[in-house]
DNA sequence: CATTGAAAGGCACGACCGTTCGGTTTATTC
DNA sequence: GAATAAACCGAACGGTCGTGCCTTTCAATG
């Protein structure tokens, strides 16, 4: 029998291309949002004609669900995977928070996840489904170590996890706001320190009994 | 002489017509953006015809400009007239807060504003500059209602207004997403909590003499 | 009532969009 | 090298967009 290397060929043409052209289009959408894509724009910037690059997903929808795939991988490459090794609880919170500044730093423009986030959040469909799937995610991320550091009792254990969540993502949004609207680059100092601050208030020693 | 009342008639009968305009293009951007906004799909919700509609503004950005003047007022009203009205210092800061989120639960879509800032914050123009006008009076507004409230000794004075005035900013932030993007109910009572944290964190009697 | 100027409509233009289709090039397999 | 399939291209369609031009409606004035 020889037919058993079948679909090595087929796997590598075709698929270098899309991820080219996905990388093309994940820079465009840095500046722009998903809805700033379109098959033309993208197609110049890889170098292609548009019925080539179209063939590839066969909507405009299923791009924007490539690229916002590939800006979730890098999220999670770049906050959640090097977290994930360090000790759960506050030693993977802090780190969460601060990998997210560096990140949000080292991006030319904007996160295209909280691009998204607006760009969608009137519009039903299934990128929609799927930026409402990550937020949820990285929320539930952070929630999961804020509880791991109150159950383990490095913060004061009356706080709210959930509540802790809410205040980390609020820093999470400031940050890129005023990086990004704002141009400001004293924002990730100001985020680390928002950051240092919460979680003094949250301490055990500094509960006051109220 | 009989000149003296020129224009009583062409006042009354363009401009109503033009607010009328603006104000369903409002509602309009309130689920979709300024960008989400066509002469075409204003006409229809106004009941006119599209050249009918863009005779009134001359421009399509025209038109944005003078839907988010409006989005802006309406904040205004909402939020700082009534906030100014009380002693400045920690009870207008306090008032800031608690207008906006009133604000937000009032709307039934999205902040305009908010929304702007992620559209345009990579589309140099005039939108662009009022929107970042706007925002950094909002800022300064909080900012400068945190110094008043140092300074009367209201709060701990080796704090920074601008850095309380950062992390405020990111309590409205994540409120709108949660009420907006998550449709979490909670939200608001999460943005109160964090606020009130937040100021109990900068007390004086707080203060740890790190 | 006639006149005048503002307000609104009708219509078409050029541009861009996503998408389709048929043909051409390029790579892989026998 | 012939055959087959994948990859890509060029042109076009239907649609929407902002905008300009010209006409019609209408309210106010003399």
């Amino acid at each position: 029998m020889k037919t058993q290397n079948i679909q090595v060929t087929s796997f590598t043409k075709g698929a270098a291309t899309r991820d080219a052209i996905v990388r093309a289009a994940l820079q465009l959408a840095e500046t722009g949002g998903l809805e700033g894509l379109s098959i033309g724009n993208v197609a110049e910037r890889v170098g292609m004609s548009k019925s080539g690059v179209f063939a590839h997903f066969g909507s405009r929808e299923d791009l924007q669900l490539a690229v916002l795939k590939a800006a979730t991988e890098n999220f999670s490459q770049a906050v959640f995977y090097p977290a994930i090794k360090l000790k759960r609880g506050l030693p993977r919170l802090r780190a969460i928070l601060e990998n997210m500044v560096e990140f949000y730093k080292s991006l030319a423009n904007g996160c295209v996840i909280l691009s998204a986030s607006h760009e969608f959040d009137d519009q039903p469909g299934p990128v929609r489904d799927a930026v409402l799937a990550y937020l949820r995610q990285l929320r539930s991320e952070l929630v999961r170590a804020a509880r791991y550091a109150l159950e383990a009792g490095e913060l004061d254990q009356q706080l709210d996890a959930e509540q802790l969540g809410f205040e980390c993502f609020g820093i999470f949004l400031v940050v890129h706001h005023d990086l990004r609207t704002l141009r400001d680059p004293d924002s990730a100092a100001r985020g680390r320190e928002a950051f240092m601050r919460l979680l003094q208030r949250c301490s055990v020693n500094s509960n006051q009994t109220e």
